[in-house]
DNA sequence: GCAAAAATAATAGTATTACTATCAATATTC
DNA sequence: GAATATTGATAGTAATACTATTATTTTTGC
């Protein structure tokens, strides 16, 4: 990254927060120790009074820039397909042969996660830990209100929809372009996971990455060659 | 499902229960009612205080059943995949051409569950909607040891391994044929729950299923015609 | 049909969680 | 340097996730 990049800021919807975040040091480090201690003793026993007293604050701090840690997860849920999706924009733009785009745009999206400096307070890395072992957790919620839901996921559906474009623009006549979409984003997470901790329900291990699988899947799929 | 069925049970990893729930009356009743609860009010919400007050008998006595309720959804979970299993092999046995074989397993995981009287303690369909909305709330923990892990989700792997041999009857030279089984599986859920909850994150409607697009997406991986 | 054993119910109690409310102490800014 | 905003400390509440104890009911073995 480049230091054009250093003001870069991933916009989120502003119903996830009290206080935006970004708008103090406390903020971003609630969001930069969140993300180490839900990785740590994860999302379930992860609680406000625990981060508190970890980033010696208070509590009551904390409550007033989110509203409770689920609204916190789907925040970091946000950022991070966010990120993802600047990511696949960023190095796909310019590339015109279709083909060659949505090769581009898998890789983005299926590769292993690697630190990104031009956000300092975030950890992509244990994000994406993160998110491959609690993301569930963030939409499986009787709570949310149709409305809400889609204001919280906006980013996820951009990200789909964008996708799906891609797969059009390289097969026309192809029937399930979200569903396509859908499924590899959330494959790439469940192939992560079991890799992690059940490696015998997955052929990816240290030398097959689920780039690999997804790549060979897309081709296939859209009677192309791979080239992966 | 004829007569002989009737005194079928699927078998369940004796650590998920303290008591076996299929022993006594108030053991079946507990798992009953625990899957409309669920269902109504959300794992999240879901408590054996509810549970007890809901089937007229005590949280403790529910304790001395399940320790807690993550175990419990862990023995719904089991039994739902034990289930499957079971109507995966029996509709496909006796099928001896591979190709049929694997096309018809993939219908019976895909398809929309309805109710199977040979349980008739157990609504099928209430299940598979909590197994669509609460699956990966069994699954994300931190708490379970590997050797626990590999008892709990025993059944899962069976499956997994099961379909990935058909795969493989059909292919011998397809390179991913566990991760594509396990994408199969986990992408059904996720298909079913876009659906219901971000339609326009997937071509299923009314008349487009996940069966379609799975058939259809292994069909053409495989390089085989599609005959769905 | 009755005693012993097992299962269930009722009640109480504890530590933790997920907050809200209030007020005091610090920073910030104008 | 006063006014304002932010953060910290403390207290309090209702609900959760249990455990323990004892009472009551049901089952079973003879």
């Amino acid at each position: 990254m480049d230091v054009l990049m250093q003001t870069l800021k991933i916009g989120i919807n502003e119903k996830l927060y009290i206080k935006d975040p970004e708008s103090s040091s406390l903020g971003k480090k609630i969001v930069e120790e969140s993300i180490l201690l839900i990785d740590e003793i994860g999302f379930e026993h992860f609680t406000f009074k625990k981060l508190g007293a970890r980033i010696n604050s208070n509590e009551s701090s904390i409550y007033r820039y989110f509203e409770n840690k689920h609204k916190l997860l789907l925040y970091l849920a946000s950022w991070y397909w966010g990120w993802m999706e600047y990511r696949m924009v960023f190095d796909t733009n310019g590339i015109s042969d279709p083909v060659e785009k949505l090769s581009k745009a898998i890789e983005v999206l299926t590769q292993n996660v690697e630190e990104d400096n031009a956000f300092s307070h975030i950890n992509e890395v244990v994000l994406n830990k993160i998110i491959i072992n609690e993301y569930s957790n963030s939409y499986l919620v009787k709570e949310l209100n149709d409305e809400d839901k889609n204001g919280y996921f906006i980013v996820c559906k951009r990200l789909v929809s964008r996708l799906s474009e891609m797969i059009v623009a390289v097969d026309k006549t192809y029937a399930y372009p979200l569903s396509l979409a859908s499924t590899i984003l959330e494959g790439t997470l469940h192939q992560y996971f079991l890799k992690e901790h059940f490696p015998m329900l997955t052929n990816c291990n240290e030398t097959v990455t689920p780039t690999h699988f997804f790549t060979d899947l897309i081709f296939r799929t859209l009677n192309l060659n791979v080239n992966g």
